[in-house]
DNA sequence: TGTGGACCCTACAGCGGCTGTAGGTTCAAG
DNA sequence: CTTGAACCTACAGCCGCTGTAGGGTCCACA
């Protein structure tokens, strides 16, 4: 049925690496295919299907318990898809406050390197700000 | 001399966990104080500035590498600055590139939750462009 | 049909940066 | 002197892989 895949030859298709793949079946996402004789794995094109679906959603940065459930909601089409949004929103959410929390890093670096006269070492804002918070914008990086 | 702290009144001060600075001392970022006759470690002021220090480098998202040079330079105060500097700016050039591709993950997540309209799972955007990156914006989310 | 080498197998350790637990000891207030 | 909070070590676990060791299998070519 369909094709006949080695574990080898999946990754050429997503770019995920052969102990990725094993790793995803001891977890449970990927599910565990046919054996040959010998023991080896074979995949058919629904496997890889499943696996393009995993790479996808994490390189959105979704966590691999988010994409179990993504999966099973995959699995059933006929089900309503406010988990599916849901899940989505909150990558949403988590991946905006990443991004402010990012911002006001970047904001501070910058600070603190445009302050550095580049001198010597007693002189320097770079080890300076990082001595004393006070010196930091306020609430720059709180410490969530 | 000086004060004469037992490890559960840095915290107080930087916020940081107990255990995080025995682990900080195991690591050999955090030098190891002087014990009581029961064992128990004692610090001084010195010790707080630097658990300050190395908190404060990580809420800006120093790794503890950079760190334990950051500490190094920080000890020898008549040396040049330029390798604080550079590991300042290797740090921004860092928190640049986790916003870019933050924002092109946003911007991705924004689409797909747009897209969707509420209704089956057989229907949903967000299961959809999971499933299919070719829907996605080109290069959106390079996979490094 | 034999063989070589590319591929596959399991099991487990390690990465960074902590956090939590178990099981025991010490300190200091009352 | 007693109590109980705080301390001690040692080690396992978190996430999402990645790498290694020490084997076994597959298949194209001679």
């Amino acid at each position: 049925m369909t094709a006949d895949y080695s574990i080898g030859d999946l990754p050429r298709e997503t770019g995920c690496k052969v102990q990725t793949i094993r790793y995803y079946e001891e977890i449970g996402i990927m599910p565990s295919p046919a054996r040959t004789a010998g023991n080896q794995r074979r995949y058919d094109r629904r496997h890889g299907d499943r696996l393009a679906f995993i790479r996808h959603s994490r390189e959105l940065g979704f966590p691999l318990d988010a994409i179990r459930e993504l999966l099973r909601l995959a699995d059933h089409p006929e089900q309503p898809c406010d988990t599916a949004d849901s899940i989505a929103r909150a990558q949403l959410r988590h991946v905006k406050s990443r991004i402010a929390r990012l911002q006001a890093l970047k904001a501070e670096l910058e600070r603190m390197i445009a302050e550095c006269d580049g001198g010597q070492i007693a002189d320097c804002k770079v080890i300076e700000v990082l001595a004393d918070h006070s010196q930091c914008l306020a609430n720059a990086h709180p410490k969530a």
